[in-house]
DNA sequence: CCTTGAACCTGCGGGC
DNA sequence: TGCCCGCAGGTTCAAG
């Protein structure tokens, strides 16, 4: 479930629940995700002060005290709990954080791509899987401009790489379709012969569904938690994607949503008035 | 350099 | 009902 406005939901869920808060103790219960555990995450968490948290790109950043960074990334089927008392002890709940008030987060990951880091707050911006991260959506200095620079030195079709986390952080399959059926811009389009016009109604389009979805992730839920304590969860509208066969919201042309395969993933959009 | 495809891992739904 | 296949919202690494 998580691209930006999922992530982003879930840190605003967790900021509401658990900052100022103090961990009591932290639970790896099943230490091989994508990347390992760092050795002795536990012991240097305990006793730790949440700060703030945020989020970068698809990744949570918990701020701690003692100038550490506690990351999370959900991977394709990452979620996060948030309860209090006895915390989950299923097969995919691989951590938890105990805090002294008797609340709990549980991070759950059935197909396990997500991954957990703790590094010094000083050595973020080196940090190996922030470094190369491109521009936020919602970074003010990224005009139409910029964004055509970035967008022009790539070779292939735009729709892989509005996913290019190099070029611009935090979008995935879902939101690169939806934005550019926003723009009326075909997936299959190289990047390279995209006007400034273009980029500039794709960055709003991006803007608009990434607001939107955030939005709706925020509101359909009291403080961003569902009755079962999943976080960062909305049924959010799609126009394009999943809709293989439908007719399309905007020109109604029947059966004109189209799935093809671009760099292995799914894109989905009308053959009609995406262009 | 850059791009594509396979790999990582589990679960679910559809077709037979 | 059960099995097999394709598919899934991400990222990385090898191969072209």
């Amino acid at each position: 479930m998580p691209e930006l406005p999922e992530v982003e939901t879930v840190a605003r869920g967790l900021a509401k629940i658990l900052e100022g808060k103090t961990i009591e103790k932290a639970l790896v219960r099943r230490p091989d995700l994508r990347l390992p555990f760092p050795k002795g995450l536990a012991s240097k968490l305990k006793g730790l002060r949440v700060l703030h948290i945020g989020r970068r790109a698809k990744y949570v950043l918990m701020h701690l005290s003692n100038q550490l960074v506690l990351l999370v990334h959900l991977g394709m089927s990452g979620r996060i709990l948030l309860g209090q008392g006895a915390a989950p002890t299923g097969k995919h709940a691989h951590f938890v954080l105990l805090m002294q008030d008797g609340a709990w987060a549980c991070l759950e990951d059935p197909r396990r791509f997500g991954c957990v880091d703790l590094f010094d707050a000083e050595s973020q911006e080196q940090h190996p899987l922030l470094a190369g991260l491109g521009p936020e959506p919602f970074d003010p200095d990224l005009d139409a401009r910029l964004f055509m620079q970035r967008l022009i030195r790539k070779k292939g079709p735009i729709k892989p790489a509005l996913m290019d986390q190099a070029l611009i952080a935090g979008i995935g399959n879902i939101y690169a379709s939806e934005a550019l059926f926003r723009a009326k811009i075909a997936p299959n389009r190289p990047c390279n012969g995209l006007k400034e016009r273009e980029c500039e109604l794709l960055l709003q389009a991006l803007r608009k569904v990434l607001e939107e979805a955030i939005a709706s992730g925020g509101s359909t839920l009291r403080d961003h938690v569902r009755p079962d304590g999943e976080l960062g969860y909305f049924q959010h509208h799609f126009a394009v994607y999943g809709k293989e066969g439908h007719p399309c919201p905007r020109c109604k042309d029947k059966a004109s949503i189209l799935r093809i395969l671009q760099a292995g993933r799914s894109s989905f959009y009308c053959q009609r008035c995406q262009r």
